[in-house]
DNA sequence: TGCATTATAGATAACTACTGTCTATAATGG
DNA sequence: CCATTATAGACAGTAGTTATCTATAATGCA
């Protein structure tokens, strides 16, 4: 299990576009060439975050793209969806089988038994997955493409004050 | 990006020799069953967990497998690791490039530049993603397969006093 | 209008990891 | 000696990732 490449493409391409000036349109030849990706793939991944809302494009001559809301506004977490997908880390097998109903909660044997699914609610395993894939997605949802660009200093600080 | 099944066949199969009494060897057909795997497939899962130290083998007539150290002392995560490997979730690409120095850190600029490498220390994407994992990582650290029996209630409550 | 530029979409292929099966081998107990 | 059980290796099918190529549409400019 890993993060796919694009997921990192997608992060370095979108910390270059924060730090291009508001209003300018970043073409994806700049882009790739920074990156070491192909145009190609590269555009196919920053049409997925055109299509979530992530980014802006223009086609034609000064065409590019920019960011469609402000750096604080763009989680890691949007993006790690975006592009891994949403589903879940942790995918019950066995789903049609009654034998996991063994690993059940002990407090919610009893009280509402309504409408909740075996695998959602019911099973400790699964919570535990669940809950270790809600630590990792609390923590990409706190870090944001701007809290990056802030703690970071660069080597030509030529209006990033290094405040130190 | 999602656990493989393997790490979901190699946590049931584990809480199901937990349950079992100590000393007391379940053998691949029963585990197979139980799980609805192949014993082949399951075999060479049970297999890496014993190279792991997780179980002990014994080969033969009333031979099976047999948690090698009590559920307590199994983490969640040691499953993981062993099935998942141990790679890091996010991988830097453009390993060889100086392009990421962009990324640094401000504190750590000009303190203490010996030795250590852009990609694990200095880089705050790199930092935010590894800080992600290492939030699951403590959360599937703290749960155990024992801890998953102590909180479940079973069918057939024989022994375990269902402690409410 | 016509042209160069730029993003978009689709088809497709190479590669990799995951999943699964089969066969042969070794160890154990009776 | 034999039945049982785990182990190891080779192998194949599947799916997802990564990447390339081509064609198309939109835009600005001369
Ligand atoms: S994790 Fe729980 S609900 Fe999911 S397959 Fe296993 S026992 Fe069933
Ligand atoms: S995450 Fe940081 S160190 Fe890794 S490739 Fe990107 S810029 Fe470089």
């Amino acid at each position: 299990m890993q993060f796919s490449k694009s997921t990192g493409y997608a992060l370095h391409a979108l910390i270059h576009l924060a730090r291009a000036e508001r209003g300018q349109n970043v073409g994806i030849k700049e882009l790739s060439g920074l990156l070491g990706v192909s145009e190609s793939y590269l555009s196919k991944i920053m049409s997925k975050l055109r299509q979530d809302g992530i980014l802006k494009a223009v086609t034609g001559v000064n065409g590019g793209y920019e960011l469609a809301r402000s750096a604080d506004q763009i989680t890691f977490l949007d993006i790690v969806e975006i592009i891994e997908g949403r589903q879940q880390l942790y995918d019950c097998f066995n789903m049609d089988e009654e034998r996991h109903q063994l690993f059940f909660e002990a407090e919610s044997a009893g009280t509402e038994a309504e409408g909740f699914s075996v695998h959602s609610k019911g099973c400790l395993v699964k919570k535990v997955m669940d809950g270790a894939e809600k630590q990792m997605n609390d923590y990409l949802r706190r870090h944001t493409i701007q809290s990056v660009l802030d703690s970071a200093s660069f080597d030509c600080g030529h209006e990033e004050t290094n405040k130190k």
